[in-house]
DNA sequence: GCTTGCTAAAATGTCAGACATTTAATAGGC
DNA sequence: GCCTATTAAATGTCTGACATTTTAGCAAGC
């Protein structure tokens, strides 16, 4: 697979990062196939190899390609990319076709993890947090009877959800909100097309968040995580996962993931 | 503060950068005090500016410097280092003194989503994953009378930790393995002096991670869950960490660590 | 025929020096 | 006193040459 195709680049080696991962993540290359030389990615770009050599450092910090002296550069495969770097984050927003299986195994995560940190939240919350999640979720609420302002509402979105990974007070369990953001962008594209649906599930969706800012505002560990997962139910539906325990379905069949 | 100290090193600049990490994470600077510059580094390792900005790059890709044209380079706060960021764990494996704010808050997190990940173990796990689990915890029982294969024996023990999270099937969780190294890493080293209560205690945990094997043999998920948390409540106290709710204790008073 | 070893090619890795750009401090003019 | 040019200091970038690693090919020798 050549570089045919890929658009020009305007800007720093950031940019050129950013286009060659997201064509990774889009799965232009097969898994072990070999990635572009360094000589043939100046000539395609017209940068300096010190842009290119930058560029492919951050790709393999990511785990997408592995770099070997003497003989190239090789793509990874999926198992090995580091889903939980901000970077990767920041690559796979606004992914135009984003890997199915990978928008479904973010959210098999999330059904897992976030009743949890639900529960860590209302256990740890403090004054900050809870004006960080009363401000995402009133948000919330003004954009989303404005159809004009669904991109402004998924921010809000966002939000909530990382304030309530803030909220939790560990170190660790708090850089994942970034997991969130490509999440629920596929969302928001996925149900591009049954808008009035869309409009109708809000509400619910609206209610279901609504309920975990009280549990979380009450320090109700228990509610809040029965009313984490609820939000999550209504996520699946609105991402087209199969209704009824998506977790399963997302994680029991993996057999064909084996290689 | 200086570069005093720092010892010297042979090879390339990931020795370099590993160097630099590990007294990072040891607290040599302060966060936002401001890092060497370019040129002393060179000076002071007798290395190319190359193999510099390659480690600083490095440096900054896991979040613990920022680096700005014209300013120079400063120290960020704990808060936004990458935790998951497996370069990171590497680092973090067998430092001398770490910091036990980073000890507590790595294990709070492990206390909170292994169980839940052991569940998801028991959902999903294959013939595979159970060689893995039974090949670690045979590991752990041959290696566990003999205090000369020690550290051997913390080997087995990742290993059978990380086959957990490689049982889930899930791409998200089974990057989390790496998190395991350091943390248990650090339990060896806190109780060496004890080696008698170790010795002692060794058999009950044993025991445990023996209960959680068959729970996930058994495809069992409330078990598993259940059996994972008896696991860590014994390493909680192995850690020297508050015995009764861990989780509280090493979240719920962060209230100095907000600046 | 098989192995061994040398050689050459191709790829990434490294170096050194000059130059560009950004930022902050400083001096001067009004 | 305020605004603006100048200067210094730091990181960022470019370029060309060279070093190192790996692979493939070819040839000599058993």
């Amino acid at each position: 697979m050549t570089l045919d195709g890929l658009p020009p680049h305007r800007g720093g080696a950031e940019e050129l990062a950013r286009l060659l991962a997201r064509a990774l993540l889009a799965g232009r290359w097969q898994p072990g196939a070999a990635f572009p030389r360094e000589l043939d990615l100046c000539a395609h770009f017209d940068v300096s190899r010190n842009q290119v050599r930058n560029a492919l450092a951050s790709l393999t910090a990511t785990g997408l390609i592995e770099r070997t002296a003497g003989r190239g550069t090789v793509v990874r495969e999926i198992n090995d990319w580091h889903l939980l770097d901000p970077q990767m984050s920041e690559w796979m927003v606004g992914l135009t076709h984003p890997d199915p299986q990978l928008v479904r195994e973010i959210f098999a995560f999330r059904y897992s993890a976030e009743p949890v940190v639900a529960r860590l939240a209302a256990q740890a919350v403090e004054t900050q947090d809870l004006e960080r999640l009363e401000s995402a979720f009133q948000g919330m609420t003004r954009t989303a009877t404005d159809p004009e302002a669904r991109s402004l509402h998924v921010e809000y979105d966002v939000a909530f959800h990382d304030a309530i990974y803030l909220a939790s007070h560990n170190l660790v369990w708090r850089q994942m909100g970034h997991l969130l953001r490509p999440s629920i962008i596929a969302l928001i594209q996925g149900s591009q097309a049954q808008v009035h649906q869309f409009q109708a599930g809000l509400e619910d969706s609206l209610d279901r968040h609504g309920q975990v800012l009280e549990a979380i505002r009450h320090r109700a560990p228990e509610a809040a995580e029965s009313a984490a997962r609820e939000v999550l139910r209504r996520t699946a539906i609105d991402l087209g996962i199969v209704t009824d325990s998506p977790l399963q379905s997302a994680t029991a069949s993996p057999a064909d993931a084996e290689g």
